[in-house]
DNA sequence: GATTGATGTGTACACCGTTCACATCTATGT
DNA sequence: ACATAGATGTGAACGGTGTACACATCAATC
């Protein structure tokens, strides 16, 4: 067993502690800033500790990317579950869609640095696997898959209109975020964002659904 | 006057020479390749004569990007012009937006690294001035604004609809080109890429106009 | 024809990722 | 209890990068 002891001639958990400043670095840099040296010496060891844990720097960047890429999906899955309950079913699955798009564009807007790195999961090339993470957490993409499913069962989304929506919503709000954050909507006022932003967001809601018409709100049976 | 004689101190033209070069590492490596002393070896000059033309290598990356920006406006706008003449016009105005997409998207899926340099002029912070580049060339998403504005007139887009509408067809179709680039539909083939490319805008389209309606096809009066 | 400003060179510095040989510690097997 | 093997961290070094400084060279101008 180790005791972590700081000073000690091996570190005790080094790996966890380049994976935590790595992160650190990338919140404000995104993952041009995660530098091997920067991170081996805010950790206070030599440059070359790094490497008896990650093959190299992009193997290093990656395993730092997963754990943005866990952050977003909390964030989604945080403001999809606060989707108030008075909502008939129809219109609840949409507002979760809805709630689901501003996350993913709102953890861009706060988190560039960490946005910019969990899209950068990139060329890992996981072959069939899309954008799975490993089994214990969502991945942001299945929270997305997820949510259409349910735009089907509640009757908000017609079944001939769900395959594919995966993508049309992603690619919206997706680019948004992307132009948000490099683009040149990044020096519009806040409060000017936020309107391109819904704005978008429901210009995909009713690209995927066919209409722009909300569904009659029905009473569920009980 | 010089004689651009290649051996002569002088190089003659060496700004000229650097941007060119810079476009083609660019080319298949993106902003990341475009490396200060790999472009003046090159062309056969010190690190350091780069410098008597651009402030730093920021500096000379956002001028090697203005290249390839006119690259991608010169690809959309050639597949507009093809746009077949025997549609009534709002359906041709619709078809025109469906070009300026789809032109967009295999832009960047055929020269991946001109289309990570193209967005790269993003923190110019050009104050006002969205994305217009100069003057003489219309920029990308000027191309986009005029399309748009096309479908208001040919009645295929409702006048209260048209606000905004750039905002959701630049992102559906800049996020999707992202994706299809650096994220998992990059390992897709490229036929699927095509079908996933077509519903991404089909969706696009059907967001903006509020329906998945076709205009009914209406002779034009003579 | 001398001078001046523009343009290119050489050297040097600080940073980076990464490798090699070596030091140090932990855990294991007797 | 002790030697040994494997894991982990160190130091020095190589080649790469961007770029600053002083200097060399040329073209155009008074």
């Amino acid at each position: 067993m180790v005791d972590a002891d700081a000073r000690s001639y091996h570190h005790g958990d080094l790996r966890q502690a380049l994976l935590a400043e790595g992160l650190e670095l990338a919140r404000t840099g995104g993952p041009a800033a995660v530098s091997m040296r920067e991170v081996t010496r805010a950790v206070g060891v030599s440059p070359n500790a790094a490497y008896r844990h990650f093959a190299d720097r992009e193997d290093f960047v990656h395993a730092v990317a997963a754990q943005s890429q866990r952050a977003l999906a909390q964030a989604i899955a945080d403001r999809v579950a606060a989707t108030p309950d008075d909502l008939d079913p129809a219109n609840a699955s949409i507002e979760r869609l809805r709630r689901v798009g501003l996350a993913y564009i709102d953890f861009a807007r706060a988190e560039r640095g960490w946005f910019e790195l969990a899209f950068f999961t990139q060329d890992t090339q996981a072959n069939a696997g899309i954008v799975t993470l490993d089994d214990e957490v969502v991945a942001p993409f299945q929270l997305l898959m997820d949510t259409l499913d349910g735009m089907v069962a509640s009757g908000a989304l017609q079944e001939s209109r769900r395959p594919l929506a995966e993508w049309a919503c992603w690619s919206a709000v997706h680019g948004f975020a992307d132009i948000a954050v490099h683009g040149p909507v990044r020096w519009q006022p806040e409060p000017v964002i936020d309107a391109l932003a819904a704005a978008v967001v429901e210009a995909a809601i009713t690209g995927v659904r066919g209409t722009a018409d909300a569904p009659a709100p029905v009473e569920q049976a009980v």
